[in-house]
DNA sequence: TATTGTTATACTCTATAACTATA
DNA sequence: TATAGTTATAGAGTATAACAATA
């Protein structure tokens, strides 16, 4: 097994106690997130995927599936949940008949322009109780946890 | 309804896209966090819920449901099912008869000061892709993730 | 009459196992 | 024989509604 370069750090109070932070504030601000839903008949994995789907174009439901750490048939169902939405077309792979290739409608990519401003909304409300310092710091690290996620 | 102060900003790209980041960060995080299970026999929520203890000391059922951002009867199975784990102790409220008291047990902090150590590997692993940099924006905005979870 | 907590019940989301079709 | 996707089924976690005890 190889270890970090910063290990020994890792064992400092600071980073210890940034760890816990993490993790506690993940776990509860993704509860807060599912109730806030932008589109009530959409769960928050459904909306994951329509954001991956924005940024990579299309994707097979295997590639989604390793992309959102959910298990094969939970994709299936997914997908086709957001195909009976009319958000995503399934068509036939060009060079694997047994792939599908999955890709957003235009209702979809209107649907997350809409859901960009409720969630700034919902987020202002949040950000108005941090200071311009705080509010720095949490822009400054948001890429770098979707680095992390996806990792 | 009152707007915060720095409304305007949020309209701007670099906001908008700070707020996507973290929501998609957030969400896919709290997935990857469910299946690295410090502890195989506790839920997320059960380990969230031994973590406000540690902080807060005691509490009522009804202060945690309110805290964790669950409904009461929801509090009600996961304080059940942690007291029949032998990690908290309820006990009757000493001024109201309605009430309870949940404080955690000696095993609780045991575990939970055993799970650190395993979180800490967990999100080594992680943290081996950043650079120092970026871990340094992490560690900064950790705190601030916090207070906005608990808002 | 309002509030705290509980019980009973149903729903949502995900996983595992077994199957089909294609490579 | 291996891989992509699906179907069927089960389990975990949470919510809502109705209820009991106390304020």
């Amino acid at each position: 097994m190889s270890y970090p370069k910063d290990m020994a750090d890792l064992t400092h109070g600071d980073d210890a106690a940034a760890v816990n932070a993490l993790r506690s504030a993940v776990m509860r601000l993704s509860r807060r997130l599912k109730h806030q839903r932008v589109d009530e008949s959409l769960s928050p994995t459904e909306m994951s995927v329509l954001g991956t789907l924005a940024r990579c174009g299309t994707a097979t439901p295997g590639e989604l599936a390793r992309k959102e750490h959910v298990q094969p048939p939970s994709m299936t169902r997914i997908v086709a949940l957001l195909e009976a939405k009319g958000l995503v077309r399934l068509e036939p792979h060009p060079e694997d008949r047994r792939q599908k290739v999955v890709t957003q409608t235009d209702k979809a990519e209107a649907m997350l322009e809409e859901s960009r401003r409720k969630r700034n909304a919902f987020l202002a409300g949040l950000v108005e109780a941090l200071d311009e310092d705080e509010w720095a710091k949490v822009r400054e690290a948001a890429p770098v946890l979707e680095k992390l996620a996806q990792l």
